[in-house]
RNA sequence: GGUGAUGUAGCUCAGAUGGUUAGAGCGGCGGACUCAUAACCCGCAGGUCGGUGGUUCAAUUCCACCCAUCACCA
């Protein structure tokens, strides 16, 4: 590898300032952190940078509630969040705030650019506001009936329940989540990026930045679509910065979050003397730039953040790697499961580097989610880095310590083993290049094991009772600690904690990658102390019951078992199928009328291919009573008939015995 | 609803541009060892590769549809 020292510079998505670091965020600033100090390691310069995202309508509702002013909530935060982030070894080189000086001036500076270049126009839009509080609304802040399918207490973008999108305007009984009153419609100029102009730059961009093909298929389908102008102003009051030239409009928080990144980068440069902001952010430099995120923020930081960047005079990123979510035992994370953990009531209870080695052995490149099953977390953990890895040290390491007084001999016994160690060098370089870091932790946990098959097949415990063979035996430990030596500097990138210790331990400094090829002969070792502790069960049992919190469990996140009050809500009833007929434009449907004794429903009913009209009608069947009504595109379905089967013609009607009458409930 | 992705042994995951007995680690069972944080070593048992249909001499791998799970919809 003689790979000529590389300008790298690295963020991660920066953490919205309103609540605690958990063990989803881990992921990106795990992942993140291992990817620079792989780098680092290579001997490249690199630079990690990232900031708290302090600004928008959530941050200032938030603070309003708790009595303080945004700018002490969001401090507040940061702290926690370095404070966590230190503890789990992610080691920025800078951790800034987008509400800053350098933030502004670089914000004001790209909008101007826009504006300079015909890219930022005004337009009159309508919006909800709360006339109590004196404010417009983010959809978010309405709630309401869903216009749809009448579910109550929906969002104003969205409905939770039909899945249908809309305006706060068109809900039924919208209400103001701040005030709790009845919102007003108001007119309001709103500056506009014309995105549209740069679908061509962006799909140039999207080239040369050599996404992932999951990335790609997304950005493809946002293209058909066709992109949208994006409204990058919000109305006061607003928690953010003010648009030169006007008394009460504010940059909306998506545009100025990104420019947190050159701002934090330009914050570090101010303080160190070797970095030249323009190196990094203007075109024409051989300097990268990479942003790390979850899939989430795909659109922002593969649409907006490039065009913008592109349209006001500066860099557009080398690349943006997005991974995947978190689900915790293979759902999502839920308070009243326990999986819910935050960063402190994980290090309350457990070793960070166990952490950082689980990520590391099931993340890849893709979007796709990982999974932390608690189970498999102990067993892989103690089973990888204590049984098999560090196993190696404390194996060998007694004999040299107690027999050789520490010595390492001059030589090593089995050069061709120790150079397959030093081989998987490229390899592996190429795997956390790629992000591919599960396959380099198998990589590693196949090298430990044949390293384990040396030992044993040499068996250094029973040449020790032989006078004449401890030559031998010193050799052999010599080769055993030598793997194990390669293997933790192939590992300093995930659990640099544990390598710490590893080096103390072996008397040396400091590692770099190549020092993996090159064994560590004629010195003397420390004593050996346990480098990591075995995993407890009872300690993830203790972080689990930490994280409950029953109180504002949501229903989603309750147990598989319900209780009988839960059951009872369901109003099931017998009902007779009066009239049955197709629907016209519909492959599946039946229209059904029911007589539910006291009254008649009409009911759409997806069995059209297992039954036909005529042979329903008169049939009782058992129909859900209570269900919200739901709009569909021929009518309104005013509740559900049970079938059992997979669909299709394997649908079958459930009925009641012979003297059930319609309208009985169901129970 | 639209779009994208995922579904392989009890668990977590590899893999095959379609082709002889589909792999690993963990867990289970049996054996060996005793240097090591009950670690390590050897062996065994476990899978109709989500379902149905299609293309093909041949599909778990390609295509279609379906089911389930996840995400996004500015």
């Amino acid at each position: 590898m003689t790979d000529a020292p590389r300008k790298i510079l690295v963020t991660s998505a920066l953490p919205y300032a309103n609540g605690s670091i958990h063990m989803g965020h881990l992921v990106e600033y795990i992942q993140t952190d291992i990817w620079v100090r792989f780098q680092k390691l290579r001997g490249h310069k690199c630079i990690y940078v990232c900031a708290s995202d302090a600004h928008g309508t959530p941050i200032m509702i938030k603070a309003r509630e708790l009595g303080v002013t945004p700018e002490e909530l969001t401090s507040r935060f940061s702290e926690e969040f370095v404070r966590d982030f230190a503890a789990f070894g992610v080691d920025f080189d800078n951790y800034h705030t987008t509400h800053s000086p350098e933030n502004e001036a670089l914000t004001v500076e790209m909008f101007e650019a826009l504006r300079a270049a015909g890219d930022i126009y005004t337009k009159t839009i309508e919006q909800a506001y709360d006339e109590e509080e004196g404010m417009f609304l983010p959809d978010r802040f309405v709630r309401g009936t869903c216009p749809f399918c009448e579910t109550a207490d929906q969002y104003g973008d969205a409905c939770e329940n039909c899945s249908k999108t809309y305006t706060p305007a068109d809900l039924i009984d919208p209400v103001s989540v701040i005030s709790g009153t009845t919102p007003v419609t108001r007119e309001s100029e709103h500056y506009f990026f014309r995105l549209s102009e740069y679908e061509d730059r962006l799909r140039a961009w999207m080239k040369s930045a050599t996404l992932d093909k999951n990335a790609v298929a997304k950005l493809d389908e946002w293209f058909d679509a066709g992109l949208q102008d994006w409204d990058i102003s919000r109305d006061a009051p607003y928690f953010g910065f003010r648009i030169p030239g006007t008394e009460d409009k504010y940059f909306y928080v998506w545009l100025d979050a990104p420019v947190g990144y050159p701002a934090s980068f330009r914050n570090l440069c101010e303080r160190r003397g070797d970095l030249d902001f323009d190196e990094y952010w203007r075109p024409g430099h051989d300097t990268e730039v990479y942003h790390f995120i979850g899939k989430d923020i795909m659109y922002f930081h593969m649409l907006f953040w490039p065009a913008v960047l592109e349209g006001s005079g500066f860099r557009t990123p080398t690349s943006v790697y997005a991974h995947g979510f978190l689900t915790v035992n293979g759902f999502k994370m839920s308070k009243s499961r326990g999986t819910f953990i935050k960063a402190r009531t994980y290090l309350d209870n457990l070793d960070p580097s166990y952490l950082r080695y689980y990520y590391a052995a099931k993340l890849g490149p893709t979007i796709e989610d990982i999974d932390l099953n608690l189970d498999d977390f102990v067993a892989r953990v103690n089973a990888d880095l204590v049984g098999k890895l560090v196993n190696i040290a404390s194996r060998c390491a007694g004999f040299i310590n107690k027999r050789f007084d520490g010595r390492l001999s001059g030589a090593l016994p089995d050069q061709a083993l120790f150079e397959e160690f030093g081989a998987a060098s490229g390899t592996l370089a190429e795997h956390y290049e790629r992000r591919e870091y599960s396959k380099a932790m198998r990589l590693v946990m196949a090298l430990a094991d044949k390293a384990n098959r040396y030992i044993d097949e040499n068996k250094p415990w029973v040449m020790i009772k032989d006078e004449d063979r401890l030559d031998e035996v010193q050799l052999v430990c010599t080769q055993g600690l030598n793997m194990f030596r390669s293997l933790m500097i192939y590992l300093e990138p995930v659990i640099p904690a544990v390598g710490d210790g590893a080096k103390r331990f072996l008397g040396e400094d400091t590692w770099r990658w190549a020092d993996a090829s090159t064994p560590l002969l004629d010195a003397t070792i420390d004593k050996f102390t346990p480098l990591i502790k075995r995993i407890e069960p009872e300690q993830v049992q203790r972080m689990v019951e930490q994280s409950k919190e029953t109180h504002d469990a949501t229903p989603a996140d309750k147990d598989d078992t319900i209780s009988i009050d839960d059951f009872m809500q369901v109003d099931l009833r017998i009902a007779r199928i009066e009239k049955a007929e197709p629907v016209e434009g519909a492959d599946k449907l039946l229209a059904l009328t029911l007589d539910l004794g006291d009254s008649t429903r009409s009911v759409f009913a997806g069995i059209k291919a297992a039954y036909t009209a005529e042979s329903l009608v008169g049939r009782h069947v058992v129909v859900v009573a209570n269900l919200a009504p739901r709009k569909m595109r021929f009518g309104v379905s005013e509740g559900m008939v049970l079938a059992a089967g997979p669909g299709g013609e394997d649908i079958f009607l459930l009925s009641a015995d012979d003297g059930a009458k319609p309208g009985m409930r169901v129970k």
